[in-house]
DNA sequence: ACATTTATGGAACGCATTGTCAACAAATAA
DNA sequence: TTATTTGTTGACAATGCGTTCCATAAATGT
């Protein structure tokens, strides 16, 4: 975390959140490695040691833009999980919310965190483990979803949860990668759209009648 | 392309496709920014000036190697769509053989393909171009599968190819990205599977495609 | 044999990049 | 006021990067 206060001394001259926002649009637009420096200190328009002394080095700037990124901007579609009492519209809106963000021409192409994803390996390796931890998150959010959606008789007790889950954790971040490269927004609501055909209904095709012993996992 | 032969002067002493394929694992690990032509020469044995002079710049190499991979390692997963007659099994095939790529030990994690999209923004323009004709050909060999199987009647004439292919597509992405960062493979299987249950049967539940709020086409 | 062509090895160049330093400025606490 | 703490500034060091050059080695054609 960023201090943003001190008692004692010269106050900063400039917003540390604001700063934040400016470094972020910079590493999503160009990523990680590509980005320099000397462009997050001319885009932020402050000096450069003073960019150092708020934020530490580049590897520490860039998890906190991640951490920001985070609560700014998945914020939307991740809330969706948890408003939406009916499971398949709540991951039907969520995914629908991912692909407005996605759309979104104000902001930089795709997902940073999907565009972190691509990068780690040649990155450190907390980068990686911060952006594999959003995505674990984001499983188990729509796994509770689904789950929760089970035991409420939504869904057949012959569905897989788990393999549910890390079906739309992969439909949404196709959809990230293909926001990357496609010009047309049309592709990824398709896609959002197309991947809800794979919802089990309760009564799906001929299978044994329903036990009621718990299950899963 | 690069020259193999010579007839006259002093004979090459490595051979050009295996210092590519040297190449290929390098930047598939590490991603074309991070990888260095210091790390590239060691890696392959080779001097520095004997490179340069066998591939040109480190961007060209890098298209020579993209160009490579997709011969060599998109090809089986690509061939199902056209070995395989029923267009439900060759989709799903091709996915399942996609995984098996994504899952195989030896190879380093993820696509080339998939990751080479982050460099579209941060990269070269010639990279981007050629990535997103790479998948732009994928969408479009799926699409002849599936309308070639809507035409044969194995699906209903309410389906919607693009949408369908775009979503295959996007599936593949996912699982290339999931990759990236799920030591577990089993994560990428689910995916595959799980995708399968959005195919179209002929007998659609009445209903048609599910309604979504907003927009589409 | 000689001239020509190409590959090799190692050093070197020019430049960009990350990170740091010491001096100066501006605030608070006493 | 004075001392202290902290932010700002511009320049600078240190390193690493992609790329090229040059002398040498090894093949072919005449």
């Amino acid at each position: 975390m960023i201090k943003n206060e001190a008692t004692r001394g010269r106050p900063r001259e400039f917003d540390v959140d604001a700063a934040l926002e400016t470094a972020t649009q910079v590493f999503w637009r160009k990523g990680y490695e590509a980005t320099t420096m000397s462009e997050l200190v001319e885009a932020v328009g402050i000096n450069r040691a003073s960019l150092y002394a708020a934020f530490g080095d580049k590897e520490a700037l860039f998890l906190a833009v991640l951490e920001r990124y985070g609560k700014e901007y998945s914020q939307r579609p991740m809330a969706a999980l948890t408003e939406i009492a009916d499971p398949r519209e709540a991951i039907e809106t969520f995914l629908v919310r991912t692909a407005e963000h996605l759309a979104d021409e104000r902001l930089p192409r795709g997902c940073l965190f999907a565009n972190s994803i691509l990068e780690s390996g040649g990155g450190s390796e907390r980068i990686s483990r911060n952006v594999a931890n959003g995505v674990a998150g984001l499983e188990d959010a729509i796994y509770q979803v689904i789950q929760r959606g089970q035991r409420e008789g939504h869904l057949g007790l012959d569905a897989d949860c788990r393999a549910l889950a890390r079906f739309y954790v992969g439909v949404a971040q196709g959809m990230a990668l293909i926001a990357k490269i496609s010009a047309d927004s049309s592709s990824i609501f398709d896609i959002a759209r197309t991947s809800m055909a794979a919802w089990p209904t309760r009564a799906a095709r001929g299978q044994g009648q329903p036990t009621l012993v718990g299950q899963s996992l």
